[in-house]
DNA sequence: TATAACAAACAGACTAGTTGGTATGTTGAA
DNA sequence: TTCAACATACCAACTAGTCTGTTTGTTATA
């Protein structure tokens, strides 16, 4: 297992071939970097992380509860301050190393790759649907989530979750520039700012779906947006 | 001061037209009704909720503190648990008061008198960028913000603003059918869905504003959004 | 191979501060 | 005198974080 660590330079066109670089070499190009980490032997540290995701996926940072993590988990106090400093410690590692890496194996990755960007988001939509089971649905979007909760809260997390928001539509931006060189894209169009509004109405989307608890808002925004993206073709 | 009270039938149709009824009566009718309330005289009450959807709107319901709130209004528990059985009855009493209020001078009202659909919701953008300061950029949409935290902890909470929400998209839906009807809104396309989208790319890009806490993310969601929206002139 | 020395990986009781809520008292107007 | 509209003291539950061990594995040395 790898830990993914970007880091947003803030152009755009560096941004997104440096990316290219670093998923080749795995190492720091440019604005964006990738630290091969080595995972803990003993999957206690894991444990807590996967479990801290989940509840805080649900309840949020602020209403995730240690003690119950830890009676979650069934470990103690004593394993948990082993790993992590603080609480606080905790929410930046769920951030660095599961929600970075769920956005990265599903986006950026795929639309780093592609050819062909408005086909590769569709499956991205469709991939989504398909790994992620009813508790995305209900639960929303976890970068979504926290973004929402925490950036007027607390500096440090709305950093690292903007700078997971840029490379998002940094890398969408980067496969629509693509596009338009290759002239399947049409020209007229802003790569920027389509790409942030893709983000926008998905994550938006997500969010009425998270409300109505049921798939219909999401499906419904998905098939327009799709429809979006198909009149950008030329 | 009248309080708002939406009650969703679950059929778009007469949803709208019902609305309509409602806001010349100003009583119940069909899937939808607003009653008249008169307001405290005191001020206490209003002074407690005003504070309160500011505190809710910064920290959420969940980090909303009562002895916060008390020292920031002068106040004292017992003014407090006067005019509120409990932490819950404040929350809902924002949401109904305050939150679908808003909402509904923004959005509900212009939109039914509407002839424009596209038009008016250019203008209601407009005047929310104007009537709202820097506060709901940084801070986000109120109703968004507390959907995305309360939707999955509160039955209650979600339900109000799952009533809200559709209110909201189906105001905007039956403009656009009107639109349809007399010939300038395209016949082709889907107006439930379509207004479902219009809201879900708003809250999306709010979302995305707050978490980089500028008005870029928004200014461009506003902007592909009536990019997309013109697209649906015949 | 046996053993001392050391460190990582926990276990679990405890604490200081916070939080929503309650119980009882006071006051001014009708 | 009655009652709404508060004020004040207080409580029980909760919560992040600390402190003091204990167990287990590793490593150097005789």
């Amino acid at each position: 297992m790898y830990i993914l660590r970007l880091v947003y330079s803030g152009r755009n066109d560096h941004f997104v071939s440096d990316f290219r670089q670093i998923c080749r070499n795995g190492i720091i190009l440019g604005g964006v970097m990738i630290i091969n980490g080595k995972s803990n032997e003993s999957g206690t540290r894991e444990k807590l992380l996967r479990a801290a995701f989940e509840d805080m996926h649900r309840n949020g940072f602020q209403g995730l509860r240690i003690d119950k993590l830890l009676e979650k988990t069934g470990l103690t106090k004593g394993a948990f301050y082993h790993y992590f400093d603080s609480k606080k410690a905790l929410g930046y590692a769920v951030v660095d190393e599961v929600i970075a890496q769920l956005i990265n194996d599903l986006w950026l990755q795929p639309l780093i790759e592609s050819d062909d960007p408005i086909e590769t988001i569709g499956s991205a939509l469709t991939r989504k649907n398909e790994a992620f089971g009813k508790d995305f649905l209900v639960l929303g979007c976890p970068l979504n989530n926290l973004s929402q909760e925490m950036s007027p809260v607390d500096e440090g997390f709305r950093e690292w979750l903007e700078m997971i928001f840029k490379s998002w539509v940094g890398v969408i931006s980067g496969a629509l520039q693509l596009g338009q060189k290759k002239g399947t894209i049409r020209s007229d169009i802003v790569p920027d700012d389509v790409a942030l509004f893709v983000v926008a109405s998905l994550e938006g989307a997500f969010s009425i779906a998270k409300n109505s608890q049921s798939a219909d808002a999401l499906e419904v925004g998905e098939r327009q947006l799709q429809a979006y993206l198909n009149s950008l073709r030329t």
